[in-house]
DNA sequence: CTGCACCCTGTAGCTACTATAGGGTCAAGA
DNA sequence: TCTTGACCCTATAGTAGCTACAGGGTGCAG
């Protein structure tokens, strides 16, 4: 049995995150005491880790969501868990492309920048290109 | 002399973010005719296109407003020019790294998963694991 | 009884847009 | 002349995932 504030230190999060998490629902709602404290306990716990691993993981909350329902769910297929996994690991990589990319050009137009007391640089003259093509 | 809905298309953006970027300061005022529609000149679209540019690269929009005033600055050295960059640079591959990291824990998690009709998943398992290590 | 740490609700702030609602303008066609 | 449509205007709310108040109440130690 916790309070918001053990509970919170314990899953590794701030207060007004577990309470932000019960607003939206990925939380079950936490019993009161009679002063209106919120009570919470292992099986809270349970969850609100397994909350804070999946968003570590980059998962969105909504997935996390939709993760939690399977998990509670008895008719729940290990392939429906596989399937938002992959879909998750997809844009993970596509994510990494990207910046990839980004890091690409960065780097390109970086090199030749003496970085010095200059009035002009080719950081910004790239920027400012009327056309990029090579 | 552009409308906006002119310089948003040959600029490659919406209306709105046209007006989006005037309101936050990153695009200087446009002159209004007397209906009161905004009057753009190249000059504008040159801004625009550098913010573009600079968007699709990964700068923030507040790092934007530093290169452009830095473009803008007679006074200005290549140096700070660098500087940004340099930083931004060290953020996608901070970005780069962590999202890598979450590749290899997912792909392994997701690995021993048989992805058929079990009724339990290691890729949960996982993610309700009290303890990782090991 | 005073202080302090903790708890409560409700709301605003952050980024970079995007999408309305509710109106005005302008040129072309019937 | 009237209407249709594409365009323009402002102002506001919504998105994700928190974070940080404001303005209170609770509970325990000194």
């Amino acid at each position: 049995m916790y309070k918001i504030g053990q509970i919170a230190k314990r899953a590794g999060m701030g207060v007004e995150t577990v309470r932000y998490y019960e607003q939206i629902g990925v939380l079950p709602a936490a019993h009161r005491a009679q002063n209106g404290y919120r009570i919470y306990n292992e099986e809270h716990l349970r969850r609100l880790r397994f909350i804070k691993r999946a968003r570590e993981l980059g998962f969105s909350l909504e997935k996390v969501r939709s993760l939690l329902s399977l998990a509670d769910d008895e008719q729940m297929a290990c392939r429906q868990v596989r399937a938002i996994a992959e879909q998750h690991l997809s844009e993970i990589r596509s994510n990494i492309a990207d910046l990839q990319a980004m890091q690409r050009v960065l780097e390109t137009a970086v090199a030749p920048c003496p970085g010095d007391n200059s009035r002009t640089c080719p950081i910004l003259d790239a920027l400012f290109a009327d056309d990029e093509g090579g």
